[in-house]
DNA sequence: CGACTATTTGACGCCAGTCAACACCGGTGG
DNA sequence: CCACCGGTGTTGACTGGCGTCAAATAGTCG
């Protein structure tokens, strides 16, 4: 399991705001204030479950999680991948219960933030909370490339779209360099992530291997032709906003 | 063009957010002043283009609208349909400027809502705030749910789900009923909607009518069979969270 | 070493895409 | 009133990208 603190959590959550905009050290304070209790999960739990009612919401201190549906038939999709610094289910503050399930795809640890410190927050940090609602809106620009990428890149452009974006995102909590990161899903995670099916990831995965523009192994990928990559993705990294300007 | 007024399209917007909780007189009428200026455009006009810096918020009065990209092969992905009383790019009151176009489907009004009048909400009415805030997660919902759809379910199945979806959203606001409703898309927008192709498109609405499930006649859809059209969508609308809580 | 899970590869099938022709419809102008 | 026209919808024949099925290989943990 790893051993990181609620602190190392609100930290990578800082560092991803405070590169779309200044956020004050009584501001890290009044987040760090907020987690209540630390949890760890291990690797393919499901962390919350779709319709419970759930008056905490859950940051991701450390691990890999995700977002995901399931379909009568068993199929899975994937609606978001979730790092380290992510509110996972901040929108649960706003729901009241969630309309997805989120589960572990590495070892976990989370930090839990009562909806009723939320709710102070709301009433005494406008700009905090204008924040904390900017990263709600974050994960929806990035749920929206999700959408432009299932429904019309192929598969190949699929999944370097997702590694590109992973890529940046894990750069920006000081996780990995533009070359090197790790990934801990398997094949089949990635498959439930863009839609298609785990056999054909990896025909992808080796078509990209061998046209020499990145590897994917043992839970790490390695970036050679970066160019390229972003060429084939057509990946253009507006929407993640990494802009800093007064919100 | 519509003759429909801002109030029309606040009282939408209210009506949308009371099917979630209470919303007060004294905030729909902070609502309707926060519209600074209404502003028609015809069908089919880009009415924001991605990138652009903004300042103001647009509230949909009247008319369908859609937000999409397009990619540089000029495939095109519909990201979410809007209709009266969404608050078509509220999120970009926190983003400030937008990752996709909007575009009118149909002749529309607007209304625009200048970021600093936001602002000031956020600052004085936090309950107004967090109604805010949960209808952008709400239309995060509704594209997790589309995420669900592209990725995982059959083309008979995306296009029943979004004629579910539609129907029930346009019922909030008191438009249409459960067994009919104006939709007035082109086959060619469904399937950029749905990311398919308008020949399949074609096809499958073909087979809904033929099955007597529905037909899509004329910019009008006509429910034949509620139940056996959920049921080959698997349409489950606990993600459009109707239901009045606190929050 | 053995059991299990994940990855890799090949052969084959199908759902949805592509291409193309034709029908329909409302609008416009002679 | 009809000829024409552009946009949209409809249909058929054919293609192809990705899914399915299945078996072999590699990696991991006891």
């Amino acid at each position: 399991m790893p051993n990181s603190s609620a602190a190392d959590g609100v930290r990578a959550l800082a560092m991803k705001l405070r590169a779309r905009d200044a956020i004050g050290a009584d501001e890290e304070k009044v987040l760090l204030e907020a987690v209540d209790e630390v949890r760890d999960y291990g690797a393919g739990r499901v962390m919350i479950r779709h319709g419970t009612p759930i008056e905490v919401s859950t940051l991701l201190i450390d691990g890999m999680a995700v977002r995901f549906k399931d379909l009568a038939n068993g199929e899975r999709q994937i609606q978001e991948i979730h790092i380290a610094g992510d509110f996972v289910d901040l929108h649960g503050f706003l729901l009241k219960r969630l309309d997805h399930n989120i589960g572990a795809i590495s070892n976990c640890r989370i930090g839990l933030v009562p909806h009723a410190k939320l709710k102070r927050i709301t009433e005494e940090y406008p700009h905090l909370s204008r924040m904390l609602w900017f990263s709600t809106v974050l994960d929806a620009a990035i749920q929206r490339e999700t959408i432009l990428s299932i429904g019309r890149r192929s598969a190949v452009s699929r999944i370097a779209h997702l590694v590109c974006e992973l890529g940046l995102r894990l750069q920006l909590i000081g996780v990995g360099d533009a070359r090197r990161f790790p990934l801990p899903m398997k094949q089949s995670d990635l498959a439930d992530a863009t839609g298609l099916t785990s056999v054909h990831v990896n025909r992808m995965l080796k078509q990209l291997r061998d046209e020499a523009m990145m590897t994917f192994q043992k839970g790490e990928v390695v970036i050679h032709d970066w160019e390229r990559l972003v060429r084939v993705a057509e990946f253009d990294p507006t929407y993640l906003h990494i802009e800093r300007e007064p919100r």
